[in-house]
DNA sequence: AAATTAAGCAACCGCTCCACC
DNA sequence: CGGTGGAGCGGTTGCTTAATT
């Protein structure tokens, strides 16, 4: 026996919603609130519809200030370096982006971003692999080729550009205001309450400020214990894993002066970098946990991401690598 | 002009989470 | 502590519209 319907089914009217159907939910909901239960709501106002169905309506379409059209490249940004932190969690993605929704951000990753970025990636791999093979037919027609130095067959793992230098947002901007919610998904992902990783970043201190976000970013993948990667049944999940790193490719690529950060990554070290912004004493606050989804000086190295997946996934399931 | 294909988006489905009893 | 049911989430479907043949 399974578990009961939440509406008649047969009852209940489907696809899309009438301008009459919209007026009612949103001048019920506008007087009374949602009143807690969306599941009781349809019968009160009369609407043939299931719960979910009007909770789905109110909050991506009758919702105030819902924001439709066009996303800005700050927006395109945004969902990029989140997507690369913490996946593909909608709410919280669009819980950094004022008016839009999680299904509107879903839909345009899915049928839009993804595509702009994996076109750009193919686009410049292409004509550097094209470069690649003219040097070497020249090289072998001169005779001063040697087998190393054959093109890179891999286009998920190309070579990288040279990191250049970006400047950074300031502290204040409010990219994070769900704290709650990311402290739920770090323990989701496995992660520790207790996180070791600097929180109180003073703003007189602006080049320490840079190495803690990385450091602190690194201390939250390490702190995940790569748990993303492992599935039930407690085996290293590639597929998710790999996505990760074609994404991380894919923004590295289509947005090459992103890589800044990286020296200062490398120098607060990768992990357990007690150097960097505060005490650990101070960590166990959720109080600005921003760093963590700060998206421009988020995106690191693929090849240090790489790195700890591997290290990760060494830690997890020694044997995975020994396969290898 | 009609048929076909692709893209975009709204809505649905099924699952998990979590508060409450 | 376990069961129940509503809320919320992410993946997927399918309809509509635009572009192409």
């Amino acid at each position: 026996m399974g578990r009961a319907p939440c509406c008649d089914k047969a009852n209940v009217k489907k696809g899309p919603w009438s301008p009459e159907e919209d007026a009612k939910l949103k001048s019920y909901i506008d007087q009374h609130g949602t009143g807690g239960n969306w599941i009781a709501l349809p019968q009160k106002i009369g609407l043939r519809r299931c719960g979910k169905s009007c909770r789905l309506r109110w909050l991506n379409y009758l919702r105030p200030n819902i924001k439709h059209g066009e996303f800005s490249d700050e927006e395109d940004n945004i969902i990029c370096s989140l997507y690369i932190s913490i996946g593909s969690r909608w709410s919280i993605i669009a819980a950094q982006l004022p008016g839009r929704t999680d299904n509107d951000i879903k839909n345009y990753w899915n049928t839009r971003l993804k595509k702009k970025l994996l076109g750009k990636q193919r686009k410049e791999h292409h004509s550097r692999r094209l470069s690649c093979l003219k040097q070497q037919e020249t090289k072998k027609a001169s005779g001063t080729f040697l087998p190393s130095e054959s093109c890179n067959e891999n286009p998920y793992w190309p070579e990288l550009p040279m990191a250049t230098p970006l400047s950074h947002p300031t502290h204040q901007e409010p990219w994070v205001n769900d704290h709650s919610s990311l402290r739920k998904l770090f323990i989701k992902l496995g992660g520790s309450t207790n996180l070791q990783c600097p929180l109180e970043i003073p703003s007189t201190q602006q080049p320490i400020y840079e190495n803690s976000i990385n450091s602190y970013t690194m201390n939250c993948l390490t702190n995940m214990g790569g748990s993303q990667f492992i599935n039930q049944n407690t085996q290293f999940d590639m597929a998710a894993a790999n996505r990760s790193l074609t994404v991380l490719d894919e923004i590295v690529y289509s947005n090459p002066q992103r890589l800044e950060g990286l020296e200062c990554f490398y120098d607060a070290g990768m992990v357990n970098d007690s150097s960097a912004g505060s005490s650990s004493a101070e960590s166990t606050s959720w109080g600005d946990i921003s760093s963590l989804v700060y998206p421009p000086v988020l995106v690191p190295d693929f090849e240090v991401c790489q790195q700890v997946m591997l290290q990760e996934c060494a830690f997890e399931q020694p044997s995975y690598l020994e396969s290898q």
